[in-house]
DNA sequence: TCTTGTCCCGACCGATCGTTCGGTTACTCT
DNA sequence: AGAGTAACCGAACGATCGGTCGGGACAAGA
């Protein structure tokens, strides 16, 4: 364990900062000049740190897919009623999103053009999977309604929740925190709108 | 009117091949080069057609944001109950982002790097004010849930909605038609999942 | 004080970016 | 047949892309 002499980047730190810009312009749209900038130090030395632009989106995309897999691991996802699997996935899921906000954001948003991409895409997919089966026994157990298809049922609820990245900002005091926002996702997709 | 006396491109038929690739490799991922070959003819022949790229992006936005804004004029979403005119508007949504697919879907991808990429980040939010004062009347009447912030419901709305842009696909025969996502929607997003 | 290794830099690389230009082909009209 | 023009092309433009390179500044251990 070695404490840092001067204050200088680590990879860590400087995924930090890489995964702000890249959100904001895209990552197609971010130049190795615009990290530089954001960085405050010179491209070349971005280089020091990191191999190169994709494996700052590797990191950022692994941070992002360990935290969502993670809540599949834990005991209110694997035990129980499908229905309360389920709303707990979706309570877990709005939650990571958020205090993960920004490298889920980056996520959720790769294209594919890339192998580092569709490794991203294809994990997701699984995760996808896994929630997918999760409803489809919760409507075996008469818990949730069988007239809408459960397929479509599960891409709407992550609709919703991966929505979240659209808008959400923790800065903002005023705003709602995130165990709110959770509260609302649950309520919302599982009660509905209308009284 | 003057029918076209080869089959040669226009700027809308370019437009269509345009945008599917812009969708596929997202806009800044997306070259000349790859638009040339997408549409079988060289690079220097597309400027024959547009001005350039950016036309490409306005053009699909604005036909995007002419359907969606086109709904709020309807009939149905100017009178009557604020929850029955929200209803109508969130099915028109659904119906217009599934039959316009990939010019909503670049709509919806824009990250504000250009002028162009601001107007419609600006044009977009205008539409979902119209539709938060929608929700919040609707509340205000009684007819939906009063513990779920106006402001939030519509963005959780909207999120369930956009996000249909992720997974439908107009080709496949088996899967469901326009009309029967529009229906998932509406009775999701208003009734909730659970029985 | 001298070595070692971390951290960073400016200069530069070949490749690719969106765009322009001069010119050729192919069709329509007279 | 000849003129006019819409559609297209290859070659090249300056700018910028992600990435490399040799070396300088600085701190820690000897």
């Amino acid at each position: 364990m070695t404490m840092p002499k001067r204050d200088t980047y680590t990879p860590e730190s400087l995924l930090a900062v890489a995964v702000e810009v890249f959100n904001e312009r895209g990552y197609d749209g971010t130049s190795m000049e615009h990290l530089s900038r954001a960085a405050g130090i010179s491209k070349s030395s971005i280089y020091h740190h990191v191999k190169g632009k994709e494996e700052l989106l590797r990191l950022a995309i692994s941070r992002a897919l360990d935290g969502l897999f993670g809540i599949l691991q834990e005991p209110e996802a694997r035990d129980g009623r499908a229905v309360e699997r389920l709303e707990h996935v979706t309570r877990r899921t709005t939650e990571v999103l958020m205090t993960e906000l920004p490298y889920v954001t980056l996520l959720l948003r790769v294209r594919g053009n890339t192998d580092t991409e569709r490794w991203a895409m294809a994990r997701r997919r699984d995760f996808d999977h896994e929630v997918a089966e999760l409803v489809k026994q919760a409507v075996a157990d008469g818990d949730l309604r069988p007239d809408v298809d459960a397929r479509l049922a599960t891409r709407l609820l992550f609709g919703m929740i991966n929505s979240i990245v659209e808008w959400y900002r923790p800065s903002r005091g005023g705003a709602a925190t995130a165990d709110e926002v959770a509260d609302a996702v649950v309520r919302t997709a599982f009660a509905g709108l209308r009284i």
